[in-house]
DNA sequence: CGTTGAATTGAGAGATTTCAATCCATGTGG
DNA sequence: CCACATGGATTGAAATCTCTCAATTCAACG
């Protein structure tokens, strides 16, 4: 096994494509306190006045909508690094809530939006934000739209994997801090389906796990196959034609 | 019945809401030429560097992502009025396409960019344009993750009465140009169980055809509560408590 | 009037859910 | 330190929903 790869412990990789540090963005992010979530509490709700922005210092968060019976669809979780309600003109389109010990940075939208007029970098910087969120969003809509039971819940494992290590190698480490009805509620599946599907990964040696909420990809370009993905996505430096 | 409402008859709901004709953005779009679209025609690609943001003038769009075995995901419609392109930093997430005969208008992003920098009015209109088209996804995630086959079928014709009519009345004649299968790619389904579901809301006259592509919901209430959305969204101002 | 592609309907198969029972990990109190 | 309680996770069996495959109907068009 060649990268261990626990959430919190580095950034996330669709994050590292952008200036980091010394981008704008983030050292804006930076001058702001930061904030301990506790698991299960809300960063903000659906419905509120999108007034701030977020950005993930580390932890998991997780995006939700309740409708009005109670069904919960879970639309996306936020890793290290992730910025959400950049996008929301109006209200939040979603509670965000802690799965795990958190810590986030708020920045006030009506700032962020003023200081972007004077700042070339800062503005594309937001707009690659608002893109990787609308990116995570399509590709929810993909998954759910297009793949069976099994390919939803391996497509998870590699999105996790995709978030939270740099894919050097074929094998992985990840940290899997939700539960298995998080999973589901995001997967548009039931608990059980998603246990199932889990048990029929772990007999065909596609995972493996040590204790709950840490399992390991052996392969991620076979799970990659086996989730109907295009394995581009994933192909490692090494391994890559 | 009230209010006839072809979807090229009168302006998108949603897009009333924001200042039309005199807004900054409307009047960006209006100084570029009209281009006509013909069915089946594309407007813009997935994969294509993002540099326009798309205004529809009239017809609907398509826009839709292919997985490399195939399969299609149709990750939304585009109505008269709406926006689309402006959320991308790189490159478009999906391709749009004209489902009828069509028009837009196109702006480059990098003009409205620059512009958006000295025009308070204008960041605001270009932040409620992706606040649209990030909840008409978040929408779809919705649907696909919690709803049942009847359910996403009534919601898709909520939606496009909500797109193409007033609903001042609780009867509404609707246009449905896309065929089954476009439903079907859009809804998570096949184009089978689409038209049992669609016979069934017939049978339990929710909706009746007159013609393949011309609908008329008897009551937006009692479809919307058929798709276990929330009745606030749809109550006519008449009905309204 | 025949051809074509889309739409519809039926019957059987398959995938996922539901309901129920059991297992496991964790924390708590005695 | 152990027994027990608790909530999440797992597994099984039956029910249900949706899909697949096949046949038929319908509408548009040359």
């Amino acid at each position: 096994m060649a990268y261990l790869a626990w959430p919190d412990a580095c950034p996330s990789v669709t994050y590292l494509k952008q200036p980091r540090g010394n981008g704008t963005l983030s050292g804006f992010f930076q001058t702001k306190p930061l904030e301990n979530i506790h698991a299960g509490q809300a960063v903000f709700w659906e419905g509120d006045e999108a007034s701030n922005a977020v950005q993930v210092v580390h932890g998991v968060l997780r995006l939700y909508r309740i409708l009005h019976d109670g069904r919960r669809a879970i639309v996306g979780f936020a890793f290290q690094g992730d910025v959400r309600g950049v996008a929301f003109h109006g209200s939040y389109l979603y509670t965000a809530e802690a799965v795990t010990e958190a810590a986030v940075r708020r920045l006030s939208c009506r700032h962020l939006h003023n200081s972007a007029a004077e700042d070339l970098i800062l503005r594309q910087e937001i707009f690659g934000a608002i893109s990787n969120e609308m990116s995570q969003a399509q590709e929810q809509i993909v998954m759910l739209g297009c793949k069976s039971a099994e390919e939803r819940v391996a497509s998870l494992f590699l999105m996790i994997a995709r978030k939270t290590t740099n894919l050097l190698a074929d094998t992985v480490e990840i940290g899997v801090p939700m539960t298995r009805l998080d999973m589901a509620d995001c997967l548009g599946l039931t608990i059980e389906t998603v246990c199932r599907v889990v048990a029929k990964l772990k007999r065909m040696n596609l995972v493996s796990f040590t204790g709950r909420n840490h399992a390991i990809i052996h392969s991620v370009r076979a799970l990659a196959h086996f989730a109907g993905d295009d394995l581009g996505l994933y192909a490692t430096p090494s391994l890559a034609s």
